[in-house]
DNA sequence: AAAGGTATGTTGTATTTACAACAAAAAGGC
DNA sequence: GCCTTTTTGTTGTAAATACAACATACCTTT
């Protein structure tokens, strides 16, 4: 666990805990560390919660599939992201859904029990932890919100148009990246890719926006018309 | 405020903790009431957080209005819930939505920094307290992914099914009510009130379901068809 | 009981989507 | 370079939706 350490004080988990603290906190909070390679499941739809996870490397995917085999991405994790703290609670069933490694991962886990009750003695940074765990969580939140603001748009188009100017604003920059490729990111909006994929190529030809794979430019101007009412939102 | 001690005695946030600890806690955490009237503003978007806030009567719906003023119900808070703490953290900008009564209601807010800085010597039951919260906001976690996977369904039969059967189960009988009229209902899911009414009959025609108002009863055999895959997930 | 308002159901049409099948382009292996 | 595989773009058609307009049922008030 000690490699570790360097990752985890620039984790917003650990934000404001010295790497000393860290390396007593991994003691007190039950800190366990496996490997899994792409494609390989981390957690499975109906299995019981595992504790606070949290990926050190490589990327997650958290996915449903429905009983006809339909895939939908919920979301993605990257490095120094927490997931699976939803299902800690007695009363929170069993996981609804899947997790997978979308490339070679290193993910630790933590006995969620210890994080949430205090030891004020052993841990003197476990006040920080347990608000930086939940400032975490309230961001998870809101992007889930955020995510059901996409999803409630009636048309392909305007779903596009309402992530891609968010995603715009969260990167800052009218020309960025998407973590998805199009299937990816058809799965994600809940569409079909083939609509998906001409209703792009519409827009591009109106100059609404620009895209090379998975890097897409918005017109500032039509930005505007489009869908700056969400701008206030975030 | 004293009013409310009874009333919070029975809410998941003050789970365990007796009604002598929740009178010393509520000065300890700044608690403040206030009224509203039906159809009036709790929490505008573009607002800062003002805290964590508890329903203690009445109940209000989170709604999203949309550049072109289309609106959508994002959820319903009813009687000892709580809202607004996912925009309590330094970083958490303002509140995205709008929070309405739908009936006379009556607020509690408290000091949020309050409710996450343990505070050993006045108040014995605040890792309770902490613990309560956290299990709540997981809670409230797994509903949005519940209704992301009511959205993430592509025709307004599949989400009319997956929401139904899985209300079906949440309420443990066949024959349950939603807390929606039909317009609500529309919103709720994001689809054209009269294609949904127009749904709703089709599938009550071909012996699915049969409804009254706001009480539904699904046919078990049919519900197995159309939407156990859902089952497994809750 | 009548009137007015609200909620719900019904129908037709234009628009949009899902789906399938295929074409083109890009990426990777040898 | 050449081949294979994957990704992305394109098109046509059947199905589903949004929208509008209206009919009916229900509720509330007087």
């Amino acid at each position: 666990m000690k490699e570790f350490i360097h990752l985890l004080k620039k984790t917003r988990l650990f934000f404001g805990v010295g790497e000393e603290e860290i390396a007593l906190m991994l003691g007190c909070l039950n800190g366990t560390a496996r490997s899994y390679v792409k494609g390989e499941y981390v957690l499975r739809q109906g299995e019981r919660g595992r504790g606070l996870a949290l990926l050190a490397r490589g990327g997650l995917h958290i996915r449903k599939e429905d009983y006809w085999g339909n895939l939908s991405i919920l979301s993605e994790i990257r490095p120094g992201e927490i997931f699976g703290e939803a299902y800690v609670a007695p009363d929170s069933g069993t996981f609804m859904n899947d997790v997978t490694a979308s490339e070679d991962s290193v993910v630790l886990f933590f006995d969620m029990d210890k994080v949430l009750s205090v030891c004020p003695s052993a841990c003197p940074f476990h006040t920080q932890l347990i608000k930086n765990l939940f400032y975490t969580i309230s961001e998870r939140n809101r992007g889930l919100v955020r995510k059901l603001g996409y999803m409630s748009r009636r048309t392909t188009r305007e779903k596009l148009l309402s992530y891609l100017s968010d995603e715009a604003e969260r990167q800052n920059s009218s020309t960025f990246t998407i973590p998805f490729n199009r299937q990816q990111l058809a799965d994600f909006l809940s569409v079909d890719r083939s609509a998906m994929s001409n209703e792009l190529c519409k827009m591009r030809d109106q100059g609404i926006l620009a895209f090379h794979k998975s890097e897409f430019t918005i017109c500032e101007a039509k930005m505007m018309d489009a869908s700056s009412g969400e701008s206030g939102d975030y």
